[in-house]
DNA sequence: CTGAAAGCGCTTACAG
DNA sequence: CTGAAAGCGCTTACAG
C-alpha cells in the first residue's frame, strides 16, 4: 500500500508538500499540485486512517448507538434509519460505526469504550429514553452526542426528533374532525413505554393533550410486541359496552394483523372502525392505503447527523445550547378514516 | 484521555509493560500485573484505536458494504442484517462500520476508500450479485472480502448464504405435494434479477430444478417493487384461463397486500389458493401464519462473519480455498396451504 | 512557495 | 521478569 513518501518520492516533493496538497490549507503551485495530484492517481494513494486519526485527533467516524431493550433483544429499527444515516454522515465526509448490544446499554460498554479509544468523533443515540444514562456518561466523557429521540431535558444535549407530540394529537384530532368520540390511542408496547423511551411518552403526552383540547376521553392502551396478546387487548376493546368507533395506533407493524383481525370479526376499516396510523415506515402497513403520519426518517436523520457532525468538529460547542430540531408531523389522508356513525 | 504513558506511570512500570499486560503476549509477574490493572481501572484507560491500527496494521473492523440498487436507492434490507452483523462481530472483537450510497457500487468508491485507507480489515457484502464486480476489485487491492450470498464463481471467495436453490425448490415440492399442478412462482422483483442478485437468480434455478425433477412447468413471474403494478401482474395470473392454485412468492413483503388483494376478488388463501413465503424477515408477514421458509439470519450473521474475522486475523488465507456455508432452508408449515382441489 | 523535523500513542524486536 | 528505543504514517508548527 502506498504511503505519502512514496507519493512525495513519485512528484518529486517533500511528504509535508503532499500533506498540504491534501488538506489545501497551504498555498501551492499549480505545478507542484499537478505533479502530486498525478502522483495519487497513478499510485491509487488514499492517506491511512489510523496515522491520520492519531496525528489529528479526528476520526471523521460517527458511532451510531442501536436502541437496545432492556427486555426485547432487537428493536424493528429497520435499516432505513441506519441507512439514512450513513447517507447523511457521507455527504459531511463521514463514515458510521454501528454500537449494538449489551454495548449499547446503559453501562454503554460498547460506546464508552468508542468513545475512550477514539474510534469515532461524536455518537448519535437511537431509542433514547426520557431520561438517558448515556447522555450523562458521555457527557461526563467529554464525548459529543447528538440523539435521535427528544428526552426529558431538552437543553442537556444536542437532539432531533419528530413531534411525536404533535404527531398523536394531530392524529386524534383528524378522528375527532371526522365526527369520531369514542377514540382510542394504541400506545407503543408497553416495554417502550416502560422504558420511558421518549416517542412513547411524548405520544401519550400528545394524546392527552388533544384530548384536554378537545374535551373528550382518549382512553391509551399499551400495545404488546406478542401478536396474540395484542389481540386480546382489542378484543377486549370492542367487547366493552363502549366500544371506540375510531383507533389512533402508534404500533403501525401490528396494522395489517389487526385488520385482519377485526376482519374476521366481520369489523371493517373504515366502515366499522376508523383508524391513523401514527409514525410508521412506508412498508409498516403492507400496502394499506391508511391515513396517517409517517417516519421523516431522511429529515431525522439528516438533521441528527448534522448536529452530530457539527459537534464532532468543534466539541468545544457541545455547551447546552446546542441545536434542537422538532420536526413537524405531516398528516397524509388515506382511505381508513370515515365520518362517525 | 489518559495514555499509556500515564497508565505506566502511574503503576511504576514502563509503558511496554502496559502493552505486554493488554496484549498478554508476555509474561508479567502477578504483583506487576495487578498494579497496572488497577491503574487501567483507576484512569478509564483505554488503547488509542488510531495509534494502535498505525503501528499494528490491524483496526478490528469489518466494513459492511450494503446492497445499493442501481435503480432503486434503498433496498429493504431490514435492520436485522446490520443488527445480527454487529452482534455477531462484536462477539470477535470487531466493529462494524457501515458503507452506503454510490459509494458501495460497483467502482466502490467508498469500499475502495476504506480498503485503501485501512479503515478496516475486511469487508463483507451483502446483496452480492451473481458476477459481483465488487470482489475483483477488492482482489485487486488485496482486500479480504466475505459475501453474504452465493455469487457464480464460487470458489474465487469466501461466501455464506442460505441455499435459495433449495428454498424455492422445497417450497415448489411442498406445494406439489399437497396435490398443487397448477403453480406459480412469484418471483423477487425485476430490478433484483436484473442485476442478477444472487438470491434472485438462485431462487429461480431453484424452481426450475424443482418444476424439471416433479415433472411439471412451474411458470416464473418476476415481482415489482411498485405495488399497483405488482398487483396488475396477479390479475393478469389469475384471469387466464388456467389461474394457478398455488404460488410460491420470494417478495415476502408483498405478502400481506397480495392476501388483501386476493380477498377483494373473493379469492381466499388457503381455500381457492395456497401460498408459501420464500425468504421472509419475521415482520414481512405482517402476522400471517404462512407456510414459508424464513431468512436465517442470525445463522448468515454468524457465518459471514465468521469468515470475515478468519480472513482479517489473517490474509493470507485469503487463497480461493476460503470458506463457504451453504444454510440449508427449513420449512415452517403454517395455515397457507391446503389440498389441490 | 517549499522542506526538515518533531511528535501523536501505540507495539515489538532488541537487550539485559 | 522488565525496560529503552525504534518506528508505524501522518500533520503542522518552525524555518527559510
Amino acid at each position: 500500500m502506498a504511503t505519502i513518501k512514496d507519493v512525495a518520492r513519485a512528484a518529486g516533493v517533500a511528504p509535508s508538500t503532499v500533506s498540504y496538497v491534501l488538506s489545501g490549507s497551504r498555498k501551492i503551485s499549480e505545478e507542484t499540485r499537478e505533479a502530486v495530484r498525478a502522483a495519487i492517481e497513478r499510485l491509487g494513494y488514499h492517506p491511512n486512517a489510523g496515522a491520520r486519526s492519531l496525528r489529528s485527533t479526528r476520526t471523521n467516524v460517527i458511532a451510531l448507538a442501536l436502541p437496545l431493550s432492556s427486555s426485547r433483544g432487537y428493536l424493528p429499527v429497520g435499516g432505513r434509519f441506519m441507512y439514512g444515516l450513513s447517507e447523511a454522515a457521507g455527504e459531511h465526509g463521514y463514515d458510521v460505526l454501528l454500537i449494538t448490544g449489551r454495548d449499547a446499554g446503559p453501562g454503554g460498554a460498547g460506546l464508552e469504550r468508542v468513545a475512550r479509544s477514539r474510534l469515532a468523533d461524536a455518537a448519535v443515540l437511537m431509542g433514547v429514553e426520557m431520561e438517558d444514562p448515556r447522555i450523562d456518561a458521555m457527557r461526563e466523557l467529554d464525548f459529543p452526542v447528538a440523539v435521535l429521540g427528544r428526552p426529558a431535558e431538552e437543553s442537556a444535549v444536542a437532539w432531533a426528533d419528530l413531534d411525536w407530540e404533535e404527531a398523536a394529537a394531530v392524529s386524534v384530532r383528524a378522528l375527532y374532525e371526522a365526527g369520531h368520540r369514542d377514540i382510542h390511542y394504541l400506545a407503543t408496547v408497553e416495554e417502550d413505554i416502560r422504558d420511558r423511551r421518549s416517542y412513547s411518552v411524548r405520544g401519550i403526552d400528545g394524546v392527552r393533550r388533544a384530548s384536554a383540547e378537545l374535551g373528550v376521553p382518549v382512553p391509551v392502551c399499551p400495545s404488546s410486541s406478542d401478536p396474540a396478546e395484542l389481540l386480546r387487548r382489542l378484543d377486549a376493546l370492542f367487547d366493552a359496552e363502549d366500544p371506540p368507533t375510531a383507533l389512533a395506533v402508534q404500533h403501525p407493524a401490528a396494522i395489517p394483523g389487526i385488520l385482519r383481525h377485526l376482519a374476521a370479526w366481520g369489523i371493517q376499516v373504515p366502515r366499522d372502525v376508523s383508524l391513523v396510523a401514527v409514525g410508521n415506515f412506508p412498508e409498516d402497513l403492507g400496502g394499506i392505503d391508511a391515513t396517517r403520519v409517517e417516519l421523516p426518517v431522511r429529515e431525522m436523520s439528516v438533521a441528527v447527523t448534522r448536529l452530530a457532525v457539527e459537534l464532532a468538529a468543534d466539541p468545544a460547542a457541545s455547551r447546552p445550547t446546542a441545536g434542537r430540531e422538532l420536526i413537524p408531523p405531516r398528516l397524509i389522508r388515506g382511505g381508513t378514516v370515515a365520518p362517525a356513525p
